[in-house]
DNA sequence: ATACCGCATGGCG
DNA sequence: CCGCCATGCGGTA
């Protein structure tokens, strides 16, 4: 199998466009871009976002534009091919106009006159194909764009140049359009699709080889007949519905193309017909045109050469001996050729019924595939349909359940049950007979092909391999291939990769080809895709096929979508978690290009920067507020100071006066109050404020070690983490901090030793270190809280003269008695829980199974969301550092005022909320008696003395 | 018990 | 609501 873009970026195709052009302005290297623009007028290049071929070329192996002949051809495949139009004309989609301005492909909006260049990405979603002929630009086209009302415009497509290259069409899938393009890139796509390069329409010369071959005869080499359908395209957008929409109309509505009009007139103003091309080779089939296209369009004439030529510079080889025509044939949706298709009184397939089947069935034979089928013969090559295997398909029954409507439309009619023997050709010329029959069901047929297990096997195949059924012209020979399944969730067969943009390994195995097994992917489905998609976790066997649906374009389309949005999330956030990395100390970081993202490329591992909060001080100034590592004194900081991720006072080189800890802090604790929530983090918290606003503080570093983390994914991962699609839990999103989302995917890479020191590891553990002590403090906080309550609690009880009817559950340290002094730290001792206990606060912190214990031992085990033996070993070591860091914050906490004493928080919501006391009771008792008033935590003096031994 | 066959079921578009 | 089809399931060999 060729792992090569069979279509036009074929690795010779590309290496040749390298190696031919000097000005090739990258070398071949997938890692290493040059970075400049191929447009020429572009002023404002900048390091963007490309993406990779399908081959997993590089982006920019396509050469930049070459002789005059060429230059549709390349400025189409370097556009479709590759984003490395990354300048912001591109983006803007006045590429077109600054680039094309001296190429051929310009047309005139017959509406308004403007100029539209029309067969390129950029301009693709500028103009609609008039149904009577020529084009109209978007604008006009939307002006009446009221498709039932108005039958002529639709149609539209791409000029006949870019017509000519089928490739160019699953750029939708990948091309990043700016976001305020995608609408119009879909409905333009939508139009395109309906316009739809469907080479592959009912055959109804199927089984009538000498139609086939007249038909042949009669039509250009390309030519493809048009199908009277809006579904036979392959729908790239982003939004597939608006396209199954459109298509409906297009379908149901006047929309609907009269084919026999197109066919008979020659001028029904359709133009280019696009074979859908199979996602996995989308962008190696540039030049799969063979496909044909038929261009009742006036010009069709003159782009014919262009078309051709197209192809052929685009070729590897010179034309191939063999003239793959996908020529449909023509029909008019009642061809004599199906006739025979009688079924219960009724033409065995109407002209909707094989004009509608479902995109996923579409023939996305690359070109390799179609070179390997038809070999060196002069076989006309005609793609039938294709099928993902199902789990059942790939199973052990060996049936594989053919879409009715292909069979019907491709195979034998049968009439009985039992079917016919149906004699098919693999790959490897090797001819397979199976049973062609059918069940009745539901007052209609349920198709099978029996006895395909030996052939599934000797292929190789499991469920999520497609495999592909064409014919050879004339003799009518049906020949079964197969396409391993893609790197990526393929998930379906239609639009298997509307969004992902993975193209590495998207051809693992193509069932043509005739090099044998031993270039089949053996674990097609472990590949990892860019985007770390792992497929294997997604398709292996029968789980992955299990939920039958799961594998449809719809629920994918969600997913997919969800993922786009992700993405798009991810990329915000982790650009903004970019601002958090800080070379090492000293370091000056060598910048490289990779794939159009620029990173700064360190010796040792990049740190986390120290988590700021930027504000604006009163002046209109913008400055960082950094604490300090020791002190936890807030300073202010220029807004472009970088830090490391451990900064204190003593670093501060902006504001020697506030280089030692011992200066007091220039924040005061409102101020810090004000601040914390500046930054626009969730704020769950209803406590008080004091409780609030180290929460917050909490929450912002959480979100910034969100953010980090981010980091440490993308730095773990490949780049750009953008585009990492999780193959976690959808529970845990891009962004997701969790213990889970943190590691790398299971599988993917090398496995790292707990020694291990690389970036990624380290990161991690810093990122573990951080999360223990966040959670010490929070852990901390509670306590504190829950202390004071008591106090409170006591302290009413006290007044209410109560006291006796408590009953002493376990001593409690005070937090008072060490109210800024590290000395005092209190042993605290956390009470059990007795009886109902409705204050959430000291539930949690009651469900500690230790008492009398430093509340921070007892960290781990109360954190439901860390395992207690997930790092038992270097657990204790965090702990302790994060219990010294807690003391210090313990001690800035207490010493920054009577604001925010941490032993003071106030539980001040709950009606049942105990009162804190504030008298240390030593050997008090609880009052557990009274449900409404559920035991208060009491307080023992001797905080050293632990309750339990 | 197992495999196969044929049909039924039900999710989903 | 309907049709498709993935899969379940009972009957049979």
């Amino acid at each position: 199998m060729s792992s090569s873009p069979p279509h036009l970026p074929t690795s010779t195709t590309a290496t040749t466009a390298n190696n031919n052009n000097n000005n090739t302005p990258c070398s071949s290297s997938s890692t290493a871009l040059s970075k400049k623009c191929f447009n020429s007028d572009c002023t404002d290049f900048k390091s963007r976002n490309g993406w990779r071929l399908r081959s997993g070329l590089p982006s920019f192996a396509i050469d930049a534009p070459r002789p005059e002949t060429e230059v549709l051809v390349t400025c189409h495949l370097v556009e479709i091919l590759n984003a490395y139009y990354e300048c912001s004309a591109y983006e803007e989609g006045s590429f077109c106009e600054t680039f094309h301005s001296r190429a051929s492909g310009w047309r005139c909006c017959e509406s308004c006159g403007k100029s539209v260049h029309c067969g390129c990405i950029v301009s693709i979603q500028a103009f609609t194909l008039l149904d009577a002929g020529g084009i109209a630009c978007m604008a006009c086209a939307r002006k009446s764009f009221v498709l039932e009302s108005n039958p002529q415009i639709l149609l539209t497509a791409t000029s006949a140049d870019v017509t000519s290259n089928p490739a160019w069409s699953p750029l939708f899938y990948h091309a990043p359009f700016p976001e305020r393009l995608k609408d119009l890139s879909v409905k333009s796509w939508s139009q395109l699709a309906g316009s739809g390069p469907v080479p592959w329409r009912q055959a109804p010369s199927l089984f009538n080889p000498s139609a086939a071959q007249s038909e042949l005869q009669t039509r250009m080499p390309y030519e493809v007949d048009r199908l009277d359908t809006g579904e036979r395209f392959s729908a790239p957008s982003l939004e597939k519905r608006k396209v199954e929409d459109f298509s409906e109309k297009f379908i149901n509505g006047n929309l609907r193309i009269r084919l026999q009009d197109i066919v008979e007139n020659g001028n029904a103003g359709i133009i280019g017909e696009e074979q859908p091309q199979p996602p996995s080779s989308l962008m190696e089939d540039a030049s799969g045109q063979q496909f044909g296209i038929t261009i009742p369009y006036k010009s069709i004439s003159e782009s014919n050469s262009q078309i051709e030529g197209s192809v052929n510079a685009l070729q590897p080889a010179p034309p191939p001996p063999f003239t793959k025509h996908f020529h449909g044939s023509l029909h008019n949706g009642v061809d004599s050729s199906v006739d025979g298709h009688i079924r219960n009184g009724k033409p065995r397939t109407d002209a909707r019924g094989r004009s509608q089947l479902l995109p996923r069935y579409w023939p996305r034979f690359t070109d390799g595939e179609l070179q390997q089928i038809s070999g060196n013969s002069n076989a006309v090559i005609k793609p039938l349909f294709e099928k993902m295997l199902s789990a059942s398909d790939a199973g052990r029954i060996g049936r594989l359940v053919l879409p009715k409507k292909c069979a019907e439309a491709y195979f034998p009619p049968i009439s009985q049950p039992e079917g016919l023997p149906l004699r098919v050709q693999d790959s490897k010329g090797k001819e397979w007979i199976f049973q062609f029959r059918f069940w009745p069901n539901n007052n209609s047929r349920m198709y099978v092909l029996e006895g395909v297990t030996p052939c599934i096997q000797n292929m190789q195949l499991q469920a999520g391999d497609i495999v592909t059924f064409s014919r050879l012209e004339p003799e009518g020979k049906l020949v079964m291939g197969f396409r391993k399944a893609t790197s990526a969730p393929p998930s379906d067969q239609d639009n298997v990769s509307e969004f992902n943009e993975d193209n590495e390994t998207s051809q693992t195995g193509n069932g043509v080809s005739t090099k044998g097994d031993a270039e089949l992917d053996p674990s097609p489905w472990s590949k990892v895709d860019k985007s770390g998609y792992i497929a294997k976790e997604v398709l292996e066997g029968k789980s992955s096929i299990r939920k039958r649906k799961s594998s449809t374009l719809g629920s994918k389309s969600k997913r997919l979508r969800i993922e786009n949005e992700d993405m798009i999330e991810l990329k915000l956030t982790w650009e903004e978690a970019q601002g958090l990395l800080r070379p090492p100390p000293d370091h000056v970081p060598s910048i490289v290009a990779i794939e159009g993202f620029e990173f700064e490329e360190y010796e040792d591992a990049p740190v986390l920067g120290k988590p700021t909060i930027f504000a604006t001080d009163n002046v209109g100034q913008k400055i960082q507020w950094v604490q300090c590592e020791d002190c936890l004194k807030w300073r202010k900081l220029p807004a472009n100071a970088l830090l490391p991720s451990k900064w204190a006072c003593s670093s501060n080189t902006w504001d020697p006066e506030r280089s030692l800890c011992s200066v007091a802090q220039e924040l005061t604790a409102e101020q810090l109050e004000d601040l914390l929530p500046s930054c626009n983090l969730v704020v769950t918290s209803k406590r008080s404020k004091d409780a609030k606003k180290d929460i917050d503080r909490v929450e912002a570093l959480e979100g910034l070690d969100t953010l980090a983390n981010l980091a440490i994914l993308g730095e773990g991962e490949a780049f750009p983490a953008s585009s990492q699609a999780t193959t976690k839990h959808p529970r845990h999103r891009p962004g997701c901090s969790c213990i889970v989302c943190i590691q790398p995917p299971s599988g993917k890479g090398p496995k790292h030793k707990q020694t291990c020191t690389c970036n990624v590891c380290q990161t991690v553990k810093r990122r573990f270190k951080t999360l223990m002590m966040k959670r010490e403090k929070k852990q901390s906080e509670k306590e504190a809280e829950t202390k004071q309550s008591e106090k409170e609690a006591e302290t009413t009880r006290k007044k209410q003269q109560e006291p006796s009817a408590e009953k002493l559950l376990d001593d409690e340290p005070s937090p008072c008695s060490n109210t800024g002094s590290e000395s005092g730290s209190p042993n605290k001792k956390k009470t059990a829980s007795e009886g109902s206990d409705d204050d959430p606060n000291r539930m949690k912190s009651s469900t500690s199974p230790f008492k009398g214990q430093i509340d921070l031992n007892i960290q781990p085990e109360r954190e439901d969301e860390l395992s207690p033996g997930s790092d038992s070993g270097g657990m204790m070591r965090m702990l302790q550092d994060a219990t010294e860091t807690y003391l210090r914050m313990q001690k800035f906490l207490s010493s920054d005022g009577d604001n925010n004493p941490s032993g003071n928080h106030m539980l001040s919501s709950g009606g049942t909320r105990e009162k804190v006391s504030d008298v240390i009771m030593l050997g008090s008792s609880h009052q557990d008696a009274d449900k409404d008033h559920p035991p208060a935590f009491s307080m023992n003096a001797s905080a050293s003395t632990p309750a339990t031994g």
